[in-house]
DNA sequence: CTTGACCTTCCAGCGACTGGAACCCTTATG
DNA sequence: CATAAGGGTTCCAGTCGCTGGAAGGTCAAG
């Protein structure tokens, strides 16, 4: 099947599969006039990318994952392992988030947000002492 | 003062103050030799824009606040508006990496993590029908 | 034969820096 | 006075994961 065919199939832009072979992830076969061929595996690949960028795992994460994928004797721990340090960075943005969430939303709450322009927001990024 | 000293004072890297000169966030004076010149008031937008940038607000935010910051006439309702926009994407993102969490951890919960190659996370993330 | 949809390659750009090379300026010390 | 250290300067390239666009080749239908 020809590019487009596999991007309906998998549900990725032709442009990222063609990024995907470029960075050697996911390497289509060639045709006799150029055109890249993918077969079933190459589509159940581009698949499998496609959620694990969906869950957030980097693109790195997704080449070490799918070659556990195809790795007949791979053992389990090692992909719990990828997930859970994946799971630890989410953890820590949400913390993140969740603190500039904090101090953005006491800021707005005493803003009054009307025509004058004293305004605790730009008090509060302009610092402590100012 | 020389951009060693305004990076001292602001806590961003010389390399970013450049950057922030090179697309016109903060632009400083030059001495004879050619060296940028910080004053006071340059080194005030950049613990400023260095507190915005804390809390997430890309760049471009951080031009509009500065603009904000520097306006005796603004009307804090400006202000507020942007900081409620950020709030709304804070507020979005959070929401994406909780559904990531939740479905990955679920894999995760599912996966016995030892020598063995059967593995629930592989198997979610090759899709509902394999 | 032409149209249009597909495919190809390559180059550039996004955001927000960051690293490095090659070079200039200033200050302290032998 | 020479020199070395520790500033500063510019410009170019790379990061990550695509995405857009230009210029052209291929293919099936009318």
């Amino acid at each position: 099947m020809n590019i487009g065919d596999a991007a309906k199939q998998s549900g990725l832009p032709a442009k990222t599969i063609r990024y995907y072979e470029d960075i050697s992830l996911v390497v289509p076969a060639r045709g006799e006039n150029g055109y890249r061929v993918y077969g079933p595996d190459d589509v159940h690949k581009l698949r499998f990318v496609q959620r694990a960028r969906g869950l957030g795992f980097s693109v790195e994460d997704c080449r070490a994952l799918l070659s556990l994928y195809e790795d007949e004797n791979r053992a389990s721990a090692d992909v719990k392992a990828i997930a859970q340090e994946r799971l630890a960075e989410i953890a820590d943005k949400i913390a993140e988030l969740k603190a500039f969430q904090k101090t953005l939303k006491h800021l707005v709450d005493h803003c009054h947000g009307d025509q004058r322009p004293n305004c605790p927001i730009i008090d509060g990024l302009a610092g402590p002492d100012h």
